[in-house]
DNA sequence: TATGAGATCAACT
DNA sequence: GTTGATCTCATAC
């Protein structure tokens, strides 16, 4: 039967560049609310752009924790954004959950959002967080346990890669993912 | 459609 | 004091 399962912490203790496109297609709930991810950014401890590149301080702190853990800090003074974190590998390393595809608990998300539009609700690491009700709460909280729950995906869907956003280092690097196609994303890939 | 400012916090120079 | 893994709203073409 495909009963699907929920994705154990040792799906994290890998690569940061192999859990990067396998959680494509997987599915984040928190507290009942949340769809499927459909894109995502891997931060790598050997690149300028990861806050772990400089090591630990603070507000990083939870990165060079160990694999399977949440790390959400605030972006811009305003945002929060939600990480994954993976192996060390050396050093810290980490995935952004840059974008969902809605699926449950969309009249929770519509109200934190203030929005009607579907497209939208998602579609990016701030909004997403904020749909999410996702704060720096649950900065340090295990992935595998509530208010969290993944689901792995049961096929491999067709991946897309991609230069990264909203960064001005190590910009080539083509280290961001999505599910090609999706509507949900927040820039399409070229 | 495209560009620009403002919001406002932690890290860094 | 400046910059950033961002988003929204306003104004311009």
């Amino acid at each position: 039967m495909a009963e699907p399962r929920g994705l154990p912490r040792s799906f994290f203790a890998r690569s940061v560049h192999k859990v990067a496109p396998d959680l494509i297609g997987a599915t984040l709930l928190v507290d009942g609310v949340g769809g499927r991810i459909v894109e995502v950014e891997a931060y790598h401890h050997t690149d300028p752009a990861a806050h772990s590149f400089g090591g630990p301080t603070p507000r990083n702190a939870v990165m060079f924790g160990p694999p399977g853990y949440a790390y959400v800090y605030r972006s811009y003074g305003i945002h929060w954004c939600l990480n994954f974190v993976c192996e060390r590998e050396g050093s810290a390393s980490a995935v952004l959950i840059r974008a969902l595809e809605p699926l449950e608990g969309l009249r929770r998300m519509r109200r934190r959002r203030g929005l009607a539009d579907e497209h939208l609700l998602c579609s990016g690491p701030g909004r997403l967080c904020q749909a999410l009700g996702v704060t720096v709460a649950h900065n340090g909280l295990a992935l595998d346990r509530r208010p969290f729950a993944l689901t792995g995906r049961d096929r491999r869907p067709e991946i897309a890669a991609g230069v990264r956003i909203g960064i001005t280092k190590a910009m080539e690097l083509p280290w961001r993912y999505g599910l090609k196609g999706s509507r949900f994303l927040s820039k399409p890939f070229r």
